[in-house]
RNA sequence: GUCCCGUUCGUCUAGAGGCCUAGGACACCGCCCUUUCACGGCGGCAACACGGGUUCGAAUCCCGUACGGGACGCCA
């Protein structure tokens, strides 16, 4: 049997980081299986439905390139189905109806807590009849769980998990407005959708014993689980927004790639000995049950920028400038032009070794697309007034040059060292870095400037002299 | 409170009774490279939660304790 796993999330309106890793590993698993990834969009609450926050959901798989093989399909539209599954098992006897009020559930959970047993629903309509049935109250359907006996799980990651069935409530399956719950729609759905495995988180365990119960009502063959540790903050305590970044659209901004977001996602919880570095392609390959791990694991944010470094280092030249288009223009307020796009083409190979994130990497770029419009503190501290008589010499030694190479940028730099500065270098590079970048930090200062040619060259420095004559 | 799950360096993890003097990666520290900051190279620090068993032998199996997490909705 072929397999087909599936995504489920609700459309709250963001997607946590820790939806993202189930939908990865679904989709994993599919791929790796050669079976199918399906998407469904848990949207029975109507309140809180809207159509932007699918379209959040749907734009984070996309980012992250998980490809799916259905049109998402609507649990709501699925309704009919569901109310009329819940009305058989009523008509067979294994479920009922139950007359409680909100606020008589809320006062047998207080006591119960009070008495220190069991916080459920205590099935006092489960004999009761018809006739019984106060005035003007519409009833929820409840299902008949199990009251004796235990019930078992055979988790792909958790193992073997049992509990006593008198801890399994008559949970709701339809309200009483007829509108059915969450935990009778995924069955349905995941029956109807012919779902082999389901993977999600393990908050959804206990879940899964209330939705056996369904399984069995009806008859149908319950899915393979696997239940996935959670992902908790880098101090271990629930991942939340005091942590930073939580939502998928975040770590985008924060210019993260999405194949290293897949490969430390992947790795936050599954491993395969010692790779570390795990493209998507040998992921596919390697993805199995059996790698991924019981405990939660903490998020870390050093590891993420590490694997993201060595992703933008990996990256084409060219998908990197489109990238990294988008922050020069909102950190940087630059649109870039042909002739800058060409520099940073030229300059790319230098730039991406130096950058973890998308974020630095147009902070390292940006003096490639436009003059300095200002020094940062520590490039001050280089324009001294003996720096003046370097830049100047500097200056007409580079207007002089025919071609304007590195290395001869290199040599007029070295002779310029040896008869201003005592031959040390350091004093002749850091005020012309300065003067070129603003600031007292460049890739490779000869190339840099070869790349912005004899022109741009000559007017930072001028204007640099201008500066410190002036200050 | 009740039930369920978990626990190896700071973090992610390898580890399936002897290959373990516990391996790798990130972070951190040091050195080298160097026109700066990075990158890179080399080296270092650093962990089996605790207590009992089982066994010739336990990070690995069993029990308990502690700590952490999750679930207990007419939410999903």
């Amino acid at each position: 049997m072929s397999v087909i796993t599936r995504f489920p999330p609700s459309p709250t309106g963001f997607m946590h980081i820790g939806n993202a890793r189930t939908a990865l590993f679904n989709w994993l698993y599919a791929r790796h299986t050669g079976g199918k990834f399906l998407v469904r969009i848990e949207d029975t609450d109507r309140e809180r439905y809207s159509e932007e926050a699918v379209q959040v959901i749907l734009n984070g798989l996309k980012w992250l390139e998980l490809d799916f093989d259905n049109t998402p399909e609507s649990q709501f539209a699925n309704k009919d189905r569901h109310i009329e599954v819940a009305h058989q098992l009523l008509a067979e006897g294994k479920a009922y109806k139950c007359y409680c009020t909100p606020e008589e559930l809320e006062q047998m959970r207080e006591e119960a807590r009070a008495k220190g047993k069991p916080v459920s629903y205590d099935k006092r309509w489960r004999e009761r009849t018809e006739s019984e049935a106060p005035e003007g109250i519409d009833p929820v359907i409840r299902i008949k769980a199990p009251l004796e006996g235990h019930a078992l799980i055979n988790d792909s990651v958790q193992g073997e998990v049992k509990i006593e069935n008198d801890h399994i409530d008559d949970f709701v399956l339809l309200r009483s407005d007829g509108t059915p719950t969450y935990m009778l729609a995924v069955v349905v759905d995941d029956h109807d959708m012919g779902i082999t495995h389901v993977m999600r988180g393990d908050d959804h365990l206990n879940n899964t014993f209330r939705q056996n119960v369904i399984y069995d009502a009806l008859g149908w063959e319950q899915p393979t689980y696997a239940h996935l540790p959670l992902i908790h903050g880098p101090d271990g305590k629930k991942f939340s927004k005091r942590h930073g970044a939580t939502g998928l659209e975040e770590f985008k901004s924060m210019g993260y790639l999405p194949e290293a977001m897949r490969n430390y996602l992947l790795r936050l919880g599954w491993s395969h000995g010692d790779e570390e570095i795990i493209p998507t392609a040998r992921a596919v390959e390697l993805f199995d049950l059996d790698g991924i791990n019981k405990a939660a694991s903490n998020f870390d944010y050093d590891k993420l920028e590490s694997l993201n470094a060595h992703y933008i280092k990996e990256s084409d030249n060219k998908r990197l400038i489109e990238l990294v288009i988008p922050f020069l223009k909102d950190h940087h307020n630059i649109e870039l032009d042909d002739i800058a796009r060409t520099r940073l083409l030229k300059g790319m190979d230098g730039l991406k070794e130096r950058s973890k994130t998308l974020v630095q990497l147009a902070g390292e770029a940006k003096f490639y697309c436009a003059a300095p419009n200002g020094y940062s503190d520590k490039a001050l501290k280089q324009l001294t007034p003996e720096s003046v008589e370097v830049l100047k010499a500097l200056n007409s030694a580079l207007q002089n040059l025919d071609t304007f190479t590195h290395e001869e940028i290199e040599q007029i730099c070295r002779t310029i060292a040896k008869e201003k500065v005592d031959g040390k270098l350091g004093k002749v590079m850091m005020p012309l870095r300065a003067a070129i970048t603003g600031t007292d930090q460049s890739p490779a200062l000869f190339e840099a400037i070869e790349i912005l040619g004899k022109e741009e060259t000559h007017v930072r420095i001028q204007k640099t002299v201008d500066f410190i004559e002036k200050s």
